[in-house]
DNA sequence: GCCCCCCATGTGACCGGTCACAATCCTGGC
DNA sequence: GCCAGGATTGTGACCGGTCACATGGGGGGC
């Protein structure tokens, strides 16, 4: 196997067709699985290619059939839980495919910055998946030409400006009417919501699930307080809530949001849960572990972008065509930090 | 542009050369930014470039060329900060580059699939980054063909078991003394670790640090416990820790297993840093949000995967070799997590 | 005015696979 | 024993670029 010293080139199918006496043909079938090779010739196929060590060179494939057996996943941003466990399912079900997964990071929203950006993932070949959780992420998602097979992961089901490309996503608002019905159960008069940037102008999903509860509820509606993705927004926004003593409940955009909600509360003298309870959104790894531990909402990010890829998986094959949200339900976790308010119950909870 | 409605396939430089009435070689000239080309010539196939919305196929490119202008990250994990962010830098560098850059995730430590993905990702072609921070990765980096182009990102510099490769690394050793003398000058009697599991069988560079500054101060050295990746880890050791009332100030393998013991020492009824003083590893976003802030060690993983990549890049095109560690120096970050033992300083501080 | 050389451009082969089609072998039916 | 037809195998062209070399034209040195 390989004796001689220096680096030689792998070999190729037409070397292997020589070692075996036969055509470089031949040797295409056995490694393609055609049935009509004679039995013998195979195994004198197969032995070749064990002993020269041979393997198929994907940029040849690639160039000569056209397949690709590549994803390239465009994201805001890689080192967010939500979006580095979508990134994760991906590459879990690619890699079960035996397809690559290339990543492409939208640094910002800029209209050329994201094409061009788009084009470098067009050019590394195959199929897309936009993570159109952000501007950034949407206009991607916009911007990328009608020809090029892709899936969107996003917030609303409802058609995206990505117009009729396919598309899975979680369902945020459900998991958001969750988590502002468990704590207007608590009896909470209303619930603050410190929200994430929207994907888009309009209302996001999380907001319209937090809102709907409300409205069911018959609780007023405060305005929500538009922040930011890391817990630095979280805390600023925190600060301001905590000047309100009428504050007895916030939600928040995701768990980053929360921790710095809880920051603030903290640094303003007020107790979580005894006189304000906070619930994130994600559920990530390290929220079961603050002090208060974090009530949130648990989505499945992973199997997010596994499904992301398997629809993607259909439209580079088209073989069967998978449902297109086969996404598990949001998941309410209950921990320390959500509780009735201060001086008992205000309102009536929901029979 | 593209006027007539059904999917063409994109244009080849043949296509280019027939508009601008030239050959495909200078085309290819042009494209390459060859000298010898006419300017009126070069300003006509620009001209047709435009007009088709020619751009060069990067697979054929790299067919015939052997370039790839591509690199693939293999790492054990996508979520944790200090890996994702590493990703990060390795992408951020690339792109500034026009690298693609794609990644594969290593499952698990055991040999036969430690192979196969570096196996795939060989198959991508062009370079490989490999973290190599725990025994899968280690794996990774000796398992890589003596013929392909890697750069590991590596614990300790002393040659890694990868051999003669090229690395680049962030200084743990150091890291680990600062914040060990950090805890020892408050007047801690001596300071606890909580280690991360360790890439080798040997002892880590952090475990050395902190042994390091122990005994340069005479301190007692007790045994490092043991732990895993995340917070439940440090939770576990956390609790056994705070048993013992010796116990007054511990160093944790990273932030998420100094949340877990924070955690722990909450559940526990002992107070940080009034009782026991924690230092975390790393200076995770959210760290500095924790209650209490937490004292950590920050590392520049970003400026690590820029780094990584850059050597790399000079491997692949043989430009000027970068210096193998332009990586920033470790900073302390005090936070509220840390500060003097109960009772009083304990020991001397030193001068 | 001639020759040499460089500038500008074109031609053919090749990278390592695939595809479409042709050519051979072998077997059964009559 | 002859022929049709499926099973095997081989040949040439092609994917979209690059590389090595050939070729035609114009300017400077003498």
């Amino acid at each position: 196997m390989n004796v001689t010293g220096h680096t030689r080139r792998p070999a190729s199918i037409r070397d292997v067709a020589t070692a075996a006496g036969v055509s470089y043909q031949t040797v295409s079938r056995v490694i393609n699985g055609h049935p009509s090779v004679k039995p013998t010739t195979r195994d004198r196929v197969l032995a070749a290619i064990d002993e020269l060590g041979f393997r198929r060179n994907a940029t040849a494939l690639a160039l000569a059939s056209g397949r690709t057996r590549a994803v390239t996943v465009l994201t805001a941003n890689t080192t967010h839980y939500g979006y580095a466990s979508i990134l994760r399912g991906v590459e879990e079900a690619a890699r079960a495919a035996s397809y690559a997964v290339g990543i492409g990071v939208l640094e910002s929203a800029d209209e050329t910055a994201v094409a061009a950006e788009v084009q470098r993932a067009a050019d590394a070949g195959g199929g897309l998946i936009v993570i159109a959780y952000d501007p950034a992420g949407v206009a991607a998602l916009g911007a990328v030409p009608a020809e090029l097979p892709v899936v969107g992961v996003v917030e609303t089901p409802a058609s995206p400006p990505g117009g009729d490309r396919p598309w899975v996503w979680a369902d945020d608002r459900e998991a958001a009417y969750q988590a502002t019905r468990h704590l207007l159960a608590l009896g909470h008069e209303t619930v603050h919501y410190v929200a994430i940037p929207s994907s888009t102008r309009r209302t996001s999903a999380r907001t319209a699930g937090w809102r709907q509860a409300l409205r069911e509820a018959g609780a007023p509606e405060p305005r929500p307080v538009q922040s930011s993705w890391g817990p630095a927004g979280g805390h600023a926004a925190g600060l301001r809530l905590a000047k309100d003593p009428a504050v007895t409940a916030i939600l928040c955009g995701n768990d980053d949001l929360a921790l710095g909600v809880l920051r603030a509360l903290h640094e303003s003298g007020r107790s979580v849960p005894g006189e304000v309870s906070v619930a994130g959104f994600d559920d990530a790894p390290h929220s079961a572990y603050l002090t208060p531990s974090l009530t949130t909402v648990r989505l499945d990010f992973t199997g997010l972008g596994r499904a992301a890829f398997a629809l993607l998986h259909g439209v580079l094959e088209e073989a069967v065509q998978v449902a297109p949200h086969p996404v598990s339900e949001p998941e309410l976790v209950v921990r320390e930090s959500s509780g009735p308010p201060p001086g008992g119950v205000q309102r009536r909870p929901p029979a």
